[in-house]
DNA sequence: TAGATTGTTAATCGATTAACAATC
DNA sequence: TAGATTGTTAATCGATTAACAATC
């Protein structure tokens, strides 16, 4: 599929879009939607949701609405949620586990989520050969091998700080094409790798600002 | 402090802005930094470092740049981050677990840091009492009180997504002002309460949309 | 003084919203 | 047919960038 220059600010909330969706398949009450109430329940205006869905194609019929199913199916082509995606996550702290845990139990639970952890580093030699919910974690000398082997396409990095660049590198020499960033810094990748980030200190100081007086 | 109507936008880069100082502020190589190398380290262009921070005042010097003690100070009093800010987390699951150890650890190691998780809430009564790096489980029921006697102002949600409303009502309800989600759904809050969230499936989602084709 | 860099205004760019003809 | 809702164009709104006088 190939769509020109579609912004960033459209891409970020079609997952928002698929995730009522989702809800609403699984609830089964009905089987269309309006772009008003898919956008009251996304949190988006409803010309802005037409808007963002007409790059794509012509998912509606006037006077009518969405099918639910089918939208909700060509949003998962869309955002090429089709196939497996495998992830590798270096850095298994106690977040890395909780993180691999989180979405392991997801992976299982929800039929339709493609999104999985298949292999896990750590710099730390004591922790090789340890198992996390069946992974073993093995040191970073082997990311090049295991990202080839098993097709590993996105990197979540859950290090300290200080060694978050150097992981980066890593996947990024290892052929990672995407990036999710829990460390608390900001992160330098060639173009051709994309970034995501979940930074909680950034998002606390955020809320901090917004605490004051009133 | 009050300025008028900042955008959410100028208030999400004070965050970055701060961090580049304080780790400047750290190796002490230099006293001065222009809006140019600030917004490179932080990945903003210079015109826009000068126009967010000239919302709150004027901290530079023309021909000379900015203090980076005194920006950094200054910062730390916009951001409201000059005293510590009391926080109590929902849901003490593995990432509940991991995110208070996570926040802990960064608490005692930097001085500067004034975001403390200082209150650990869990629905399941199995877990009552037991504690975690020193803080006790409780019950729902406590959160008022708690809330209350220790002055939080902010909660952290991290409970499964079929109860994170739930989380959030009752943290509304106890007087906090601020919330920071992880769980994967969007929550509604009243407007005088601020959300941040965290959605790690919604950031990978996006992610897997970029990995198409080229 | 000459060079550098701020604070600020004006110009540009991009994203959202409003409006409406097409049509189910 | 009448009512509803899409897809799309035009209008508005807001955010970023460029430019430059002020001044250190």
């Amino acid at each position: 599929m190939r769509w020109k220059k579609i912004s960033d600010a459209v891409v970020r909330r079609l997952p928002l879009y698929l995730r009522v969706l989702d809800e609403l398949a699984k609830h089964k009450e009905t089987k269309l939607i309006s772009s008003h109430d898919l956008g009251e329940r996304a949190g988006v205006g409803p010309a802005l949701v037409r808007k963002d869905l007409a790059w794509f194609g012509e998912f509606g019929k006037q006077g009518v609405g969405y099918e639910i199913e089918y939208l909700r199916s060509e949003l998962r082509k869309i955002l090429n949620l089709e196939d497996e995606m495998h992830v590798a996550l270096i850095g298994v702290g106690s977040l890395g586990a909780a993180l691999t845990r989180y979405n392991l139990r997801r992976y299982q639970e929800d039929e339709s989520f493609n999104l999985n952890i298949t292999a896990l580093f750590d710099s730390d030699q004591e922790r090789w050969g340890e198992e996390h919910e069946g992974l073993p974690i093995r040191p970073m000398e082997d990311l090049n091998a295991v990202v080839e082997e098993q097709h590993i396409q996105v990197g979540i990095i859950t290090v300290p700080a200080a060694q978050a660049q150097t992981a980066a590198n890593a996947l990024v020499a290892a052929g990672v094409r995407g990036i999710l960033n829990f460390a608390p810094v900001r992160i330098s990748l060639p173009d051709h790798v994309h970034l995501a980030s979940a930074d909680m200190s950034l998002e606390l100081q955020r809320l901090a600002y917004y605490l004051q007086d009133e």
